[in-house]
DNA sequence: CAGAAAATGCCACTGAGTGGCGTTAGCTGT
DNA sequence: ACAGCTAACGCCACTCAGTGGCATTTTCTG
């Protein structure tokens, strides 16, 4: 990300695939996704149309770059942590460490990202489908490992749990505007986390405190 | 679904409906979602493209009928249902039931349509936003409830857990090619929900058995 | 400095989805 | 049975996301 020292033609193509996502993220909001042309977009950052489509997938992929940041980082964590106890708290950990090796200023784009995933269904499917995808590959690189079953189905359910209670908690953070910055999300997620057992035994006598 | 004794006009606006729900499983099935265009489809079931719109929002939406069926179905049962012991069990009978509600032919269209989900990310992206706006709805009503309360977080939780367990067996189901038909499925209900304990308890000294 | 390779720009095209409007078909009163 | 009403439909033109092809520019390599 940092790495000045890259081949000079990868360098201009990181850049403008910032510029893009930079752009975008700020049309977006200002003009609501659907009201924002592509057209407008690669106007702002003097790029063809085609350039575009080399760099990203779809409209709403450029403004989920944050999401993606995030999880391919996750993805990683994944891979490196090791598995002492609960299975749930290794996945709680890999979320905590994945969010703090975020560069400054992913914060203020996650938080931007959320808002327009919030107002805008087609947004919001591609996230979701993000999150999935990062539930499966988790699963599969889980299942992979010594000591697992990629046939597991309490593991399945253990990464569903966990990325279910990161949406939970991000979707709570944004809600309230992104109080602390990630520090309160961080918050949120350990709030998030721990009450899970407390969910699952919840009945219908003890939800009312 | 089976009252005759409906206006005409509605029975009419029904059966067109019905048509091309068919007629796009069909197409899609055999040519796959994105070789298949709107204009075939409609020049199939021989009305025009704008009565297509009037009946579906989009392109995903005919192919992801049979989930909506199912999704509404389960807010009704998610209604009606009462909360006696735990939670999860309360939501675990609430999908038991709702499947028992669905129609004769629903399971073999059901199975067709996760299949479409499997290999067409757009389809999958809308099936999965369709879950989420299900969890939403079911906690927003469940929360409206007396003895409940609309913050809190265990309440969310447990609802996501038994909806990524119904996701899991459905996944699971149909990529055995769904043996045993409905029946079938809710075992694979049954197992998952079962695990749910184990899962969130699961370490890595246990995991490989 | 020459040639390969990658990235870009331009252009034409397909296909999803929308707005407008005239027409048809089913529903209402008398 | 007939006239008026309204919902649904068909048709047409249009916008915009996304793709394939090809010529051109830019960077890397020897």
């Amino acid at each position: 990300m940092d790495l000045r020292e890259l081949p000079l033609r990868e360098r201009k193509k990181a850049r403008t695939r910032q510029a893009l996502t930079e752009a975008a993220l700020r049309l977006f909001t200002e003009k609501g996704f659907d009201h924002t042309t592509l057209d407008e977009l690669v106007d702002a950052v003097e790029v063809s149309k085609r350039t575009f489509f080399r760099n990203f997938p779809s409209k709403e992929d450029v403004a989920l770059a944050a999401d993606t940041e995030l999880w391919s980082t996750f993805l990683d964590e994944v891979d490196a942590m090791e598995v002492a106890g609960l299975v749930l708290d290794a996945f709680r950990t890999a979320l905590r460490v994945s969010l703090e090796r975020m560069d400054e200023g992913w914060g203020a784009r996650f938080l931007a990202t959320r808002a327009l995933c919030a107002v805008t269904p087609a947004v919001q499917a591609h996230s979701l489908r993000y999150c999935d995808q990062t539930t499966q590959a988790a699963f599969a690189r889980m299942g992979a490992r010594a000591g697992f079953d990629a046939e597991d189905v309490r593991l399945k359910l253990v990464i569903e749990v966990a990325i279910a209670a990161w949406r939970h908690a991000a979707l709570s953070w944004t809600g309230d505007g992104g109080p602390g910055g990630l520090a309160g999300l961080q918050e949120r997620l350990d709030t998030a986390f721990a009450a899970i057992p407390d969910s699952v035994a919840l009945t219908g006598a003890n939800a009312d405190r």
